[in-house]
DNA sequence: CTGAAAGCGCTAACAC
DNA sequence: GTGTTAGCGCTTTCAG
């Protein structure tokens, strides 16, 4: 049983099909130079006798060495980037293991240039695999398309392009999530009105942008369950807090009446920092993403809930995906993995503890 | 930099200190029969020019193996138990890597004599570790004391006891996850009033069983914020049907007001199924664990919110830290970790996927 | 207490 | 096309 089955080395392939263990290594790796036959009777045996390549003896014999490139939007500390980056730093422990060296290649995701030098710079690097998160969707497919000529697998992560290249896609369902939120804010009695403060960013193509897919789900399910609540808009500035303020101070001047506010990005807190601020307590907000900011709105009550996502799992998991498909050649269970949206509350946000390994 | 560090082989460290492989080895692994001196100077050389073992090769040449057992509680399918045992057979290929067997002991969790006997199995096989849900309390620390006493490392999942020698415990933190069911099902306006189903354990003491813990929770959150509000409680049964039709007709033709349910168990489908059966759409449910069934109350609407763990990964953390343990002698980071726990609605239970490894 | 040496199962270079 | 062989870095006897 169990401890039989991983007692059968090379060797006895080798021995039952009557050939050396070079020529059974040789039809492991479809490293080609082996008769029809011989391929043949090598595979059958292996099945019949449930072979198990030894991965110990494998990565220690084997000399070759991989580069993965990651490429990632730069990020201030706290910000959603962080998340990412903190998931690639863990799974370099891993790839380690198996002879895979990580690297990432930063780049401005407000500045569509920057994409394209990095996307440059990560070319003329020469990885056997990448890791890309497409906020430029145009430019990235020129660097996935070369790619794929090149034949170096690559996986989305966040979010993905239509094309059909990809090795995987790790990410969360943008629209179900917006549909989500909308659920979890306005499915109660009493309410009519809704606020959304959202960034305008500038020359953006909308559909450049997954937070939009959110706000579609969310209005999806508005129209679709209380087509009388009416939706107000207004624009905030990332980083320009005084702006904001006025803006806000604003906008509940004129709306005194809506009470239910929620944001598609992952500044919840811009807002959540706000009600504290004025000391206002009767509203309620649902958010995004784990940010530390996020989290404290949690705690102190001016958010009511966060969506979030195990984003660090989800690199984590897309940098394993690449590892077993240069290790073991084998592609995932699923391309396309969308990953669980997590509801965060005041009551369990304290448990809600990076599980990379889960 | 980093390519270099992982050539620094054990070889390196022998030289650099004048002594042999063999001697080197032998203080890594504290195998004794080394002179002080020999040792200092060893650990300073590894301190020095930062040697990391090579795992691969040493799991290749080690000729130990290792048997973990684990004990828990038999289940029908579709039963929570059932999720446990998914997530051993999934630590299982990543324990063969590290030529760890893991074997499981089924017990019977209404019947503490059957505890006791798989208990004493247990011990008869000479685990080199052990994991376990301990279920009969006093019969589990009879069996850790004797398990401390061989100087058998051994994990707690799902609950744990008071004493001190256990290696880790992953579990879900029972009190709060019933305050947090608290805050979804009454906070809002006009609860008065709430039930409760659920089951009579016979003779068991309440402090044995883990959903007492949540149902305290769950109580201090309504005492707390709600202290109008009034719990009324039935009990059904696990496995008779057609009692507990009976039961809730009884206990909403009396109480026809109450539009709020909570169960502190994991079968919510047995009001969930009851509701559907009836045509009765008006009542919020709010139940733990993600047994299929529950699932599909979410889906169809009858139940609200499912709270749940993450099962899988609970015991996939608790064999990993186990392996650590043995293979790198390292406890794991935190002793008492208390996972996530996830609010499961309507909308992203379908994006809720078992995620081992994270 | 320490060193030497024989593998662990697999890879890859080389010879045939 | 195929077999042979020398390691990969570490563990584990076995002498001394």
């Amino acid at each position: 049983m169990e401890n039989d089955s991983r007692k059968i080395t090379i060797k006895d392939v080798a021995k039952l099909c009557g050939l050396s263990k070079g020529t059974v290594d040789r039809v492991l790796h479809n490293r080609g130079e082996v008769s029809k036959e011989s391929r043949r009777r090598v595979l059958e045996v292996i099945q019949r006798i449930g072979y198990k390549p030894n991965i110990n003896a494998s990565l220690l014999a084997s000399k070759k060495h991989y580069t993965l490139l990651c490429l990632i939007p730069q990020f201030a500390p706290g910000e959603y980037w962080e998340l990412i980056y903190t998931g690639i730093n863990r799974a370099m422990e891993k790839a380690r293991d198996y002879n895979i060296g990580i690297e990432v290649i930063f780049y401005d995701q407000f500045d569509r240039e920057s994409f394209r030098q990095a996307a440059r710079r990560l070319l003329d690097r020469n990885p056997q695999a990448v890791m890309l998160a497409p906020i430029f969707g145009e430019d990235a497919l020129d660097l996935t398309s070369t790619l794929s000529a090149r034949d170096v697998p690559y996986v989305y992560i966040d979010s993905k392009l239509e094309e059909d290249g990809y090795l995987a896609y790790f990410g969360m369902p943008m629209y179900q999530s917006g549909y989500l939120a909308a659920s979890l804010l306005v499915d109660q009695p009493d309410v009519r009105e809704v606020a959304n403060f959202r960034f305008d960013r500038g020359g953006d193509r909308p559909q450049d942008n997954p937070t939009s897919c959110r706000r579609e789900g969310f209005m999806a399910y508005v129209a679709e369950k209380f087509p009388e609540c009416r939706l107000h808009e207004d624009f905030l500035k990332p980083y320009d807090p005084e702006y904001n303020v006025r803006v806000l101070d604003a906008f509940f001047e004129r709306h005194p009446d809506v009470r239910h506010i929620v944001t598609f990005n992952s500044r919840a807190h811009l807002i959540s920092e706000y009600l504290e601020k004025r000391g206002i307590s009767d509203r309620v907000l649902v958010g995004f993403d784990k940010l530390a900011r996020n989290l404290d709105g949690l705690r102190k009550g001016s958010v009511k809930f966060l969506i979030t996502q195990r984003a660090e799992a989800q690199v984590y998991r897309g940098i394993t995906a690449i590892i077993e498909y240069m290790v073991f050649h084998t592609a995932p269970a699923e391309r396309d993995n969308f990953m669980s949206m997590d509801i965060l509350t005041k009551y369990n946000v304290d448990y809600y503890t990076d599980n990379y390994e889960f």
